[in-house]
DNA sequence: TATCTTAGTGTCCTTGTGACACAAAGTAGA
DNA sequence: TCTACTTTGTGTCACAAGGACACTAAGATA
């Protein structure tokens, strides 16, 4: 069936001397928690066709920069955080999904703690939202948030995310309620700890939360170090069905 | 932080005006299976930097296809075979990646079984060469590939995917074959069984091999009706570290 | 000092999985 | 047709992991 690969080599050459008009573009997915409610971070549009809608952060790819480049740019730009916990999820080339042009949007979802970033300010009206608040977006944005979110819970089961989502001192149940959130489960709360305490990966600090009106909670920290030294299959969890 | 999103705005429609040149392609990392080893398809390259070097098969995205009708196009011309199993796994943007000038390329990996298309024939030398012996790759390739093999690794410990890899009716010693080609570990005949066999999604076809020099091995098909049915968390492997 | 609220803890039973060895079936060659 | 060869196909036991489950402890408040 090949019918000869120069043709192909020569419509690449073409493409590059009649200067097709191809976009690539970088979109995030930031998801914030707090108050037993995951979050993330939108605009208001304010291109016509998508008027009073909802988009996700995000910018076209510069010449020079790498896509992770390009996505770290953003998210610093919006949040002022650099270094922020991302990873690429999907791209998204439906020809129409924009009306400006043929843009390739490559969606990536990053993480942050809600106590570094609590009140967003910047145009557009950039905001928290909570994730089940969000209704239509603009472009296909809520695919991109959905494939996030569904990569999320994938990978958090894995990896020590849920940490990346939490103020550095905790507690037991500040990370279960979080677990809870982000897989949309309920987890037995002595299983869960065992389960938890056993990975020896939690730094007891002997301090107790203050300013609440009962018995007050241990705090936690996570270990980094310790998981990057044996991080041999280190999964988290294993969830029921 | 955010110092205006006008600003942005106007980057997208200039991008459009001054006809930047950027190009979208897709690359597909194909996997065969045969004799105890992992095949993936590729070409010999003839662009001048990368002569001499193997490449995955690509090419630009069309102006009115998704990324997925691309990989789609992109795998019946060089197998002549429609519908193959393919997933999308990442997008690879370095600027530099390719000498003609800014081309993002999303990497899909897809399985074909060698039953169905055992001697490629086409342009470029077109042919199978197990994964091992791949040395370096033109472009980013081989880091495509790399990126495409964790994948397949990954799924194939969730989804159903080494069926097809494998003719139609196969035997238990070939399926756990290609498990342990694939993850490269060693399994137990006898729990790969009880494993494979509890989960009531293999056909007994009520046949044995022929043409062996041996007592001849039952033979199986995939019931795939009975795993949409039922495919809630329809893990088909645990794998120990 | 009594009440309220959330934190923190241990056991039992079921299930899943790893380790392990030998008889059965068919072929090929003497 | 008998023997040797090769690969198939099967069962048990011990251990680890995980799910279900209820009460006491600690501190705050009135």
């Amino acid at each position: 069936m090949p019918e000869g690969q120069s043709r192909i080599i020569t419509s690449w050459e073409q493409h590059f001397k009649t200067n097709v008009s191809t976009a690539i573009s970088v979109d995030c997915v930031v998801f914030g928690y707090d108050q037993k409610e995951l979050k993330i971070l939108v605009l208001d549009c304010d291109i016509d066709e998508f008027m009073g809608k909802k988009s996700l952060v995000g910018e076209l790819v510069k010449p020079n920069e790498t896509l992770d480049e390009a996505a770290q740019r953003i998210l610093s730009y919006w949040t002022g955080i650099e270094g922020l916990y991302m990873e690429q999820v999907k791209s998204f080339g439906s020809p129409k999904r924009h009306p400006l042009g043929r843009v390739v949007s490559v969606a990536y979802y990053a993480l942050v703690s809600l106590q570094k970033f609590p009140e967003p300010k910047g145009r557009n009206n950039l905001q928290w939202l909570p994730y089940h608040a969000l209704g239509d977006m603009a472009f296909d944005h809520k695919q991109m948030a959905e494939s996030c979110l569904q990569t999320l819970r994938s990978r958090i089961k894995e990896k020590p995310l849920g940490f990346s989502l939490l103020p550095k001192k905790f507690t037991l149940q500040q990370l279960q309620n979080l677990y809870e959130v982000v897989l949309e489960l309920e987890l037995d709360k002595r299983n869960f700890r065992r389960k938890l305490l056993s990975k020896d990966l939690l730094i007891d600090l002997n301090e107790t939360e203050s300013s609440v009106s009962h018995r007050p909670a241990k705090l936690y920290s996570f270990d980094y170090d310790q998981y990057k030294l044996n991080r041999r299959q280190n999964s988290l969890f294993s969830i029921k069905i």
